[in-house]
This record gives structure tokens, sequence and C-alpha cells, in this order.
DNA sequence: CATAATAAACGAACGCCATTCATTTATGGT
DNA sequence: ACCATAAATGAATGGCGTTCGTTTATTATG
């Protein structure tokens, strides 16, 4: 096929194409996201620099869909609306959780939301020297449930009998509800503890 | 190579390469592994059923290798005790970490360690049908923290100029010791929910 | 209007990866 | 002495992400 009159592939299509093949659950790939858009592989390095510059563009994508606008409101509204947002994105995708794990977040506008954070951080009072920790907790806090979201079917698998383990895992329900409750009540123990961070670095 | 006198592989003796070669940072795969062992790939399949199982067998061995004797007192001393033992493994090989990640667990005695505080939770108080979401969040976690561990050099790579990230991204460390002093925060804040949330169960 | 430069597709090929299979050979048991 | 088995090998497979040269339509330039 030669040139076409009208482009087939633009960077947004290609990640919207790689979102709806995250979340059909046939696994990723740059061969497959090809198939599903109707073109050779080597087309997409026309627009796009590779896989993780993919998942990249679909970090992107999601995070300005579900990013609301800066709220009014203290540090802790702030940080709140954020963790939501992208604990929102998880629950919604959670197949994308583990693509992103351990990859270096370029896409401006994610650090923008990143940098949202930390600004508020700074200026709420906490050492400048702790802030970028904090923000990495908080990263760490939201990866970490929302992969709870994209784990496997199962996730324990006994071969030997248990004394509860195994009961609770054939009759318990996985339910996403119950995990965002839990992940609420996380987040507001963490919110809690930078209170008592912060006032203790304040108070001196 | 025929068969050799003495049989140069084991599970156990592939497990611990497996380890060093994580560890090394070259990557892990079967052929380097191989490699590293002096053999071809195929001679692993004889006596492991491949890779993913090799990274269950390395979970086994460092679960083992880092798990501490189930220790006397409540509820909270076995769940803190097996958190840390979790942290110091994924802190002594943080590479291991994304290995981990979204894999369905076998290993008995991983599952056993689980059982461990299933049962710890169960004979506390809490409701049948939440231990094992506790046990899910505990591990998230324990799982989200370690990653952190794990990242790459540069989480954030700004490509434009921002408020406050890009200025704390290129002064602040990245020390270990810093994280592990977070852990233990969060571990702390956590452990203090759950006593909130026995205390309401068990009060009506 | 002709021509040059660019953009966007393709197909072929590469190197790497995990895995399978038939084959060879040494070992241990009867 | 024989035979099933264990444990290595080498060759082959299919999938992966990626690169490169080629083709052709579109766009910009003189």
């Amino acid at each position: 096929m030669p040139r076409p009159r009208v482009p087939l592939l633009s960077e947004d299509r290609i990640a919207d194409a790689a979102i709806e093949l995250i979340d059909s659950g046939d696994g990723f790939g740059v061969n497959a996201l090809a198939r599903r858009l109707g073109v050779t592989p080597s087309s997409l390095y026309n627009h796009v620099d590779g896989k993780d510059a993919i998942i990249e563009a679909v970090r992107d994508r999601l995070t300005v869909r579900y990013l609301t606008d800066p709220p009014d409101g203290g540090w802790e509204t702030v940080v709140v609306d954020v963790m939501r947002a992208q604990r929102r994105m998880y629950a919604a995708h959670p197949l994308i959780v583990p693509l992103l794990v351990g990859k270096t977040i370029t896409s401006d506008r994610v650090i923008a939301s990143y940098d949202r954070v930390a600004t508020a951080l700074l200026e709420a009072g906490f050492p400048e020297d702790e802030v970028l920790t904090i923000v990495a907790v908080l990263d760490g806090f939201a990866l970490g449930f929302g992969l709870d979201l994209a784990g496997p079917e199962v996730v324990w698998l006994p071969q030997r009998p248990t004394r509860t383990l195994g009961r609770l895992v054939e009759t318990g329900p996985t339910g996403a509800a119950r995990s965002d409750r839990v992940f609420e009540v996380g987040l507001e123990l963490l919110m809690d503890s930078l209170h008592v961070r912060l006032a203790r670095v304040a108070g001196r």
C-alpha cells in the first residue's frame, strides 16, 4: 500500500487503539496493536518511538482523561484529588498498571500533575529534601493498590491444604468495590500521617 | 556433552543462579541464566518448568531465606514480622520485585507465610469475608514500596521546566535508608487502622 | 506548472527470546 | 548384562520488538 490520501495513523490514534488492546485482555504488543489498526508493525514507527513510547502515550492520554482541574483548597485537597484521579484511572483500566511499572515518566502533562503535588507540599511547609520522597511514597501507594486491581484471577494457588488461606480464596469474592473502600482507608491514613509530620516540622 | 556423572543442575542451583543473575542487573532471561550455569537453555527444562517456574522458585528460595520463625505475641506481631521480612527481602534484592508482579503464588512455603497472617487475622476477630482483602492490601503495600526500591534511576524526566519537581529530582538523593524509614511509617499507619477496624467490628 | 522534499505506508530481514523435540549417552537397578 | 531412566545436547519453531530500504502520494518551492 502506498502513502494514503489521509493518514491512517497518528500518535493519538495509536494510543487509543493501545488502550483498547490493553483493556481487551489479550495482552499488549506492537504486532497485535498494528493488526488491530489494520497496518503493518513497521508503520507505527513513523509516528511513535517504539513500545515504551506507546505506553507512555497511553499514560499521557489516560491521565488527561481522568485528571480534574486543579481544585481550590489546601495542599490536602490537591494531593487527595490527584490520588483519586489516579485511582479512578487504574480502576477503569487495571491492565495498564503492570505496564507502567518501572517506566520513567516523561509525558509533560503527567509530570505537571506530579509537579502540582510537589509544589503544594513544598508550599505547605514540608522540608525541601522530603517532598520528593513523599511524592514517591504516594505514587508507590497508588501503584501498589492499582496492581491489586490488575492482579491475576488467582493470586494464591495453594498446592497443599492450608489452615485458612485456601478456604478464603475459594469462598471470597474479589470485588473491586471492596478494594476501593480499602484504598480510601489507606489514603486517609496516609494523609493523617502527613498532617502529623507537617505539624512536627512546622512546630519547631 | 552426554549425561554427566554428577548432575550439573538442580532446581536449587538454578534458583540460586537466577538470584545472582537478577541481582547482577544484566536482566533476567532463560538464555542468560543457562550461559551463567555453563549449560544450554534446553537443559534447564529437565529440572524446571520454564521461566515463570524459575521466578517462583526464586520467590520460594528468598522467602525461606528471609522469613523468621513464627514469633510469639498477638496478631500484630505476626503481621509486622512477615511484612518486615518481605521488606528486607525486597530491599536486598530489589530487581526481583518487578518480576513478581502479577504472578500467581504457588510455592507452599510462601503460601504458608500468607496463611500464617490470614490465620492470625481471623483468630484476632476480623470478619471472615474481610481477611483476604486485608492480606491483599498488606501485600499490595509491600509490593508498591518494594517497587519504589527497584524503580529506574530516573523516575521523573521532565522535558520542559517545572515549578518544583525538576529541581527536586536534580538535587534530591534516592537513598534506600530514607525509603525504609517511610516504609516503617506506612506500616505503622496501616497497623493503626487495622486496630481501629478491629475495635469497631469487635465492639458491636 | 514542473520539480524537489517530505510523509507514510510496505515488505523483508534481524537478533533475541522462551520453548519443544528428537537424539545421545551415562547412570543405577534388576 | 541389560534396560529404563535421567540429563545433557543441538536443531528448530514461533513470537517478539525493531530497523532498513523501497515505493508512492502529498505538499511545498521556484
